[in-house]
DNA sequence: CTGTGTTCCTGTTCGC
DNA sequence: TGCGAACAGGAACACA
């Protein structure tokens, strides 16, 4: 659920209570996140200050004082809130009566408490010495950010050479671009007015280089990222921005989760088929 | 190597 | 109203 207009969205939620700060303690309420977190965890982290809050894909990297490189991952139900002088043990935000899944807890020399909270545990934390960070098998074989310079027509087209399997399929492959999920690769496609059936190697010549599809496709998911982005990503179910306010891209929705609903452009009915597992919506006379 | 299917987990939604 | 079944999905992993 969280993908990268949410990650990022809970990263510039997350840094005025994080960057440049000292982790006075660290509290691990539940060990058994997608991995277990490891112990010395907690004496790893205390008494570290962290020096900046990056992003890679989905993945949220902290900084640390000591060499170290906080990778964290929010899986697909976990989210983070910031709270003021927590009681520990008691409650750890104000938007929230409960602990029930909250999973770890820093509590920050200036004040602030950072709660990751998960219900489905599929969310990781992971300490990488900084050094050994390229070699990290969680981030070594991403493929470019789409919202970087790099990413672009022929670079997407040459990741889709040959490929026989579907446009839905390799977007949503994490090699391929970094950071799309099931939503966005959804609305990417419908913006670029393509199949999600489509064979992905259709958007490139025999050579690998790019055709007018890769193009619209490109310029399609970098749109679509800004958008939300700029709307504080969207809050389907009862995903939370850190600070306790939900993102309102939902609504700008034109064909996720719209199964029967009109096409936005040609009023037909938006259709949902299931690829690879998944549920893919998308306009059958608009995208082909 | 490539492509596809399974699995982890639990809160929410839906049909009876 | 209650209850079980189906569903949601990121990504590692197994397998053909």
């Amino acid at each position: 659920m969280p993908e990268l207009p949410e990650v990022e969205t809970v990263r510039r939620g997350l840094a005025p209570a994080m960057e440049g700060a000292r982790i006075a303690k660290v509290e691990v309420r539940d060990r058994r996140l997608r991995w277990p977190i490891v112990k010395g965890f907690e004496k790893r982290l205390e008494g570290k200050t962290v020096d900046g809050l990056g992003r890679r894909a989905k993945y949220i990297l902290a900084d640390l004082s000591s060499g170290d490189v906080l990778v964290m991952h929010l899986g697909m139900s976990g989210s983070f809130r910031v709270g003021k002088d927590a009681k520990p043990g008691v409650y750890y935000h104000e938007t929230s009566k409960s602990t029930a899944h909250d999973h770890v807890v820093f509590h920050m020399s200036n004040g602030s408490t950072v709660t990751f909270n998960d219900p489905r545990r599929f969310g990781s934390m992971k300490l990488v010495p900084r050094a050994k960070l390229d070699k990290e098998p969680l981030l070594a074989s991403l493929g470019p950010e789409p919202l970087g310079n790099e990413f672009d027509a022929a670079m997407l087209a040459r990741a889709c050479q040959g490929k026989k399997t579907s446009l839905k399929a390799a977007l949503s492959d994490q090699r391929v671009v970094a950071g799309l999920g099931n939503i966005y690769v959804c609305e990417a496609l419908y913006r670029a007015r393509l199949s999600p059936k489509r064979q992905a190697s259709t958007i490139a010549d025999r050579n690998g280089n790019p055709n007018a599809r890769a193009g619209a496709l490109v310029e399609a998911i970098k749109a679509v990222l800004n958008d939300a982005i700029k709307a504080g990503g969207s809050s389907l179910r009862d995903h939370r921005q850190a600070d306790g306010s939900l993102g309102d891209f939902q609504h700008h929705f034109s064909v996720y989760d719209r199964e029967g609903k009109p096409c936005p452009d040609c009023k037909g009915k938006i259709k949902r088929i299931v690829q690879g597992g998944r549920s893919t919506f998308y306009c059958p006379s608009c995208q082909t």
